[in-house]
RNA sequence: CGCGGGGUGGAGCAGCUGGUAGCUCGUCGGGCUCAUAACCCGAAGGUCGUGGGUUCAAAUCCCUCCCCCGCAACCA
């Protein structure tokens, strides 16, 4: 009979910098809902991969004096690395860069203009010109760039745009008729009265003003703009439009999208469109998952406040990194990561229940039968009882992973394992060793236990690579009876088999000393900053300024004269200040840290000669200097040592 | 009133198709010694953000308000 298949997907992340713990949550994710679907029988396409065009990734590689290709070449060498480092056993990896992609991509841009749901006009927008950026009106922060606060200006630029509109109600109804298709509900509701329901505007989906991107084949002027090339490396990896399309007609309709809550919208609206106009299916489900929470705020690469797996990996292990993150965050909603949680769960579930049980378990079967599986005799209520909830445990991990609720698919695992540790409480094997008469007892005893603890290294291998392998082989079974099949069927260890007693597999971790280290680490990465190993001299030639490049910044010394908080925002703060003979206004994001009362009569130190620009439509003329930490959580103002007057300059 | 999510014992969460408030960690007390100072049992601790409403009955449904967080077309 014919294997069912089951295609699923990762986002393609932007290979803008490293990838840390949130990414790895997402593939990590992903990870293990395709090994419990290849070991519960399922022909699995899993695939991964990198979006590596676009202006940022352009702009950065110009500022390192490379190409962008070589630039996005390290990036995904270094995310390869981290796949393997934490065993994704994906069967592809896309990359936007590749020929067949590109190909891909050509293709359904003409198509989809030869059959008129793409055309071309003009497009009138507000430009940042230091920013290259377009902006919408609505995201112009009183006529200015929201990004850099400078004014904009009006131009027109041609574009390629993509007819969402036409297609809009065909969506809509398919989101009606198929309640699964986007997930969590929750999400759906949004996408339904945010943006559908609203009605939807056409999508630009060509850009002249950069060039790091797939040209269109028929304007060379233009190249093809995000999501029309990030979305179509769902099928471009299966050779859609391509001379061999066999994985095309094998996988698609893919089973699930993985997507991080902040592009829903993209994989629920754009792609399901960009199908439905090349005649294609739909996928089956786009599941958003949330984030990880860092105690901060949001980790992001901008912020800096990111997490590094491979840190933590080569510190607990790869399965102690991938337990964490698979059962401590509900998938859906967002979890929160902070490395006193981590150490907790390693010691507490991994290393207390699970890593004691096989010890104590090998051990007893050493001490008491020579290292060999005894045999089972009669079977007592709490035998019975413990059989059935192994038994079962295939049904309720099943049913979880089906619905993609991994932390409850382990909550299972661990019942299991606590129902182990109490059995031995129960049943007191040490007692029944003093009497030989219980000898029988004993060794069916000890059988349950090696029973249950087969049947977890198979239910627990879509979640942890290393371990069950390392379990098996303590048991002395290595990879014999270890099938989805046999974790159905108790008393399957043959009589005999000789255990082996090896190292803690989870080794208890000592949580203060390690968070200690951690803190301290992670302070030193923030004043090391890019001097870590690896490149420390790139940056030196281009991060030198020269002492006329500093002197062209103004700063001076000014006194607060007036001070309070701007209304209808919630970061900024209005200020007078004295400079000299001059007063003048600026306005400051402080809010958060500073009282405005507090503030009055301080000097502190202002960039004069920063251009004027305008923020929540008050003018603000010059910037006032603050240091400040990588997570906003904390910041002070600059001001002088010693009392000195306003105006004065600062050199 | 831009949109969305959330406010439950010390911490992190579950419960939210209404019917005696649950889990993990932590704390305290006890048990056990096969085991990685681990495991097992018990206890303390919550007016389920606020105010109102529906109901025999609300953490759970409806409305008011307060507070946190995220998003607003390239940061999973």
């Amino acid at each position: 009979m014919e294997k069912k298949t089951f295609y699923l997907s990762t986002p393609i992340y932007y290979p803008s910098d490293k990838l840390h713990i949130g990414h790895t949550y997402s593939t990590v994710s992903a990870d293990a809902v395709c090994r419990f679907k290849r070991l519960t029988g399922h022909d699995v396409m899993f695939l991964t991969g990198t979006d590596e065009h676009g202006q940022k990734i352009e702009r950065i590689a110009n500022a390192k004096g490379i190409s962008p290709k070589a630039y996005v070449d390290g990036i995904v060498e270094s995310i390869l690395e981290l796949w393997k480092l934490m065993d994704i056993s994906n069967d592809d990896f896309i990359r936007t860069t590749d020929e067949r992609h590109i190909h891909t991509v050509q293709f359904i841009f003409k198509k989809l203009y030869d059959q008129g749901d793409i055309y071309k006009k003009d497009y009138e927008g507000w430009y940042c010109t230091p920013c290259e950026a377009f902006w919408l009106e609505r995201q112009l922060n009183d006529g200015c760039c929201p990004d850099c606060g400078r004014p904009v200006e009006l131009v027109k630029e041609e574009s390629y745009f993509f007819r969402l509109s036409k297609y809009a109600d065909m969506l809509i109804k398919h989101i009606g008729d198929n309640p699964d298709f986007i997930q969590p509900v929750s999400r759906k509701n949004e996408m339904l009265n945010n943006f559908l329901l609203p009605g939807l505007e056409d999508l630009a989906v060509s850009r002249t003003s950069f060039k790091w991107g797939i040209p269109v084949t028929f304007d060379d002027k233009h190249v093809v703009y995000v999501w029309l090339d990030a979305l179509s490396n769902y099928i471009s990896a299966l050779g859609y439009a391509s001379n061999d399309d066999s994985k095309m007609r094998r996988y698609w309709p893919a089973d699930v999208h993985l997507a991080g809550k902040e592009i829903v919208r993209f994989h629920t609206i754009v792609w399901p469109i960009m199908l439905m106009a090349l005649g294609l299916p739909l996928p089956k489900q786009v599941f958003g998952h949330g984030w990880l929470i860092l105690d901060g705020g949001k980790m992001s690469k901008s912020k800096g406040n990111v997490v590094d797996p491979v840190e933590l990996t080569s510190r607990y292990g790869v399965d102690a990194i991938r337990y964490f993150l698979l059962r401590d965050v509900p998938f859906g909603s967002d979890g929160l990561f902070s490395n006193d949680a981590l150490l907790n769960r390693i010691n507490a579930d991994l290393a207390n229940d699970l890593g004691n049980l096989l010890s104590r378990t090998i051990a007893m079967v050493e001490k008491y039968f020579g290292g060999e599986i005894p045999e089972t005799g009669e079977h007592q209520p709490e035998d019975m009882a413990l059989q059935d909830l192994a038994i079962d445990l295939h049904n309720k991990v099943e049913e979880n992973m089906n619905s993609l609720r991994i932390s409850f698919a382990l909550a299972a695992i661990w019942e299991l394992i606590g129902a182990c540790n109490k059995y031995i409480d129960i049943t007191m094997p040490w007692i029944l060793a003093k009497d030989e008469n219980d000898k029988p007892r004993l060794g069916t005893v000890l059988v349950h236990l090696a029973e249950c603890l087969r049947i977890i290294s198979v239910t627990v291998s879509p979640f942890m690579t290393k371990t069950p392998i390392e379990m098996r082989k303590q048991l002395g079974i290595g990879e014999t009876i270890n099938t989805w099949e046999d974790t159905k069927v108790f008393f399957m260890i043959p009589r005999g088999t000789k255990v082996c007693k090896g190292e803690a597999i989870f080794p208890r971790i000592d949580t203060k000393k390690e968070l200690d280290e951690l803190n301290a680490l992670l302070s030193s990465n923030d004043k090391a900053g890019e001097d870590k190993p690896g490149k420390p001299e790139v940056k030196a030639e281009e991060s030198y300024i020269t002492i006329d490049d500093f002197a062209k910044v103004e700063l001076r010394t000014v006194k607060i004269l007036e001070c309070s908080a701007l209304e209808n925002s919630d970061k900024l703060l209005k200020l007078k200040v004295q400079m000299g003979g001059e007063t003048r206004q600026v306005i400051s994001g402080i809010r958060k840290y500073y009282d405005p009362s507090e503030l009055v009569g301080k000097t502190v130190i202002l960039a004069a000669n920063l251009k004027p620009a305008k923020l929540r439509g008050e003018l603000s003329e010059g910037m006032i200097l603050a240091a400040s930490d990588e997570n906003d959580e904390s910041l002070s103002l600059l001001t002088t040592l010693n009392e000195m007057r306003d105006g004065l300059k600062v050199r």
